[in-house]
DNA sequence: AATGAAACATGCTCGGA
DNA sequence: TCCGAGCATGTTTCATT
């Protein structure tokens, strides 16, 4: 499975890093009593991993004109075409996240509009021709949190061994 | 109201920085074709007016030890507590978005869990004493979009009055 | 895997246009 | 607002342990 084993070190830097993308490595080092070209190694050994996938700076969907956030379940005329659809929900940039879920919905989006209309414009022009039976909207009044997860410090099969299967490579 | 006039320059910073938080502001100058002061300038002003509101690596969740994705929806016994069920939610790290929505719910909040054992444990023994008359989760199997917004080229005001004029698709 | 040093590149600041 | 220049700082590589 996924796991792998992160040292101390390796989470003390993704701690670090992972709430500022900017942070410079060598100030990184200096936090963690190593040299700048452990740091250097270090993440792109994360990067290998797949572990790191990237770096962004966050920008608030408010000040670039979405106003609008919202929930939108989609259920398929023929969910056979699942795979299909999620390409061509690739193809709308409002839609920033699709999930496959449990629950009566064939798929679960995140999307953003400039406003109330202009999500109702994108639901019916682009959302609706997919092919669907139809659709909920959730529409999100305010976000009251909005962060990453927090890296946990060991996360080693230990309590949960006894209820679940173990996943191993 | 939220609106800034982010100029072609605003812009053509933003969606680079966007998509590479690490990306030197000289490369970043010389796409642009300006200085690297005027980026920095510019970085800085984009900061102060909250647009742009710090920068993350990204970490593969499933690296990191967390295998289950769900989203929640919190049926509160005493809707009034809206505000100390928030102020709790936030002291719970594996829950990382909270929304007041639409809908029968008082709260949809996204969350992480080692499993989904350690999902059911924390849902009982974190969420339900917040005082929840009952819940309902969507767990995620598949993330098949996760990404950005993307810059708009332009998004002057048109007032959501007026709706009749807007770009048809 | 980590280190230190060296060569190179970038970040930041300020005076001036 | 932007530019350019100067200097402080960070990045990257590599031989070595």
């Amino acid at each position: 499975m996924a796991k792998h084993n992160l040292d101390s070190l390796d989470r003390k830097i993704l701690k670090l890093i992972a709430a500022d993308a900017r942070i410079p490595f060598l100030e990184v080092a200096r936090a963690c009593n190593v040299s700048g070209a452990a740091i250097h190694q270090r993440i792109a050994k994360l990067q290998g991993l797949g572990v790191l996938k990237g770096s962004q700076f966050i920008i608030d969907p408010e000040k670039i004109g979405y106003e609008t956030c919202a929930y939108v379940l989609l259920y398929l005329k023929n969910p056979e075409d699942h795979d299909k659809v999620v390409e061509k929900l690739k193809k709308i940039p409002e839609v920033i996240e699709c999930h496959a879920t449990t629950g009566a919905m064939d798929l679960f989006i995140k999307m953003y509009a400039r406003n109330n209309h202009n999500l109702m414009e994108i639901i019916h022009d682009r959302l609706q021709p997919l092919g669907l039976s139809r659709s909920e909207t959730i529409i999100s009044f305010s976000t009251d949190i909005d962060r990453q997860l927090p890296i946990l410090d060991d996360f080693e099969e230990e309590d949960d061994d006894l209820d679940d299967d173990e996943n191993e490579d």
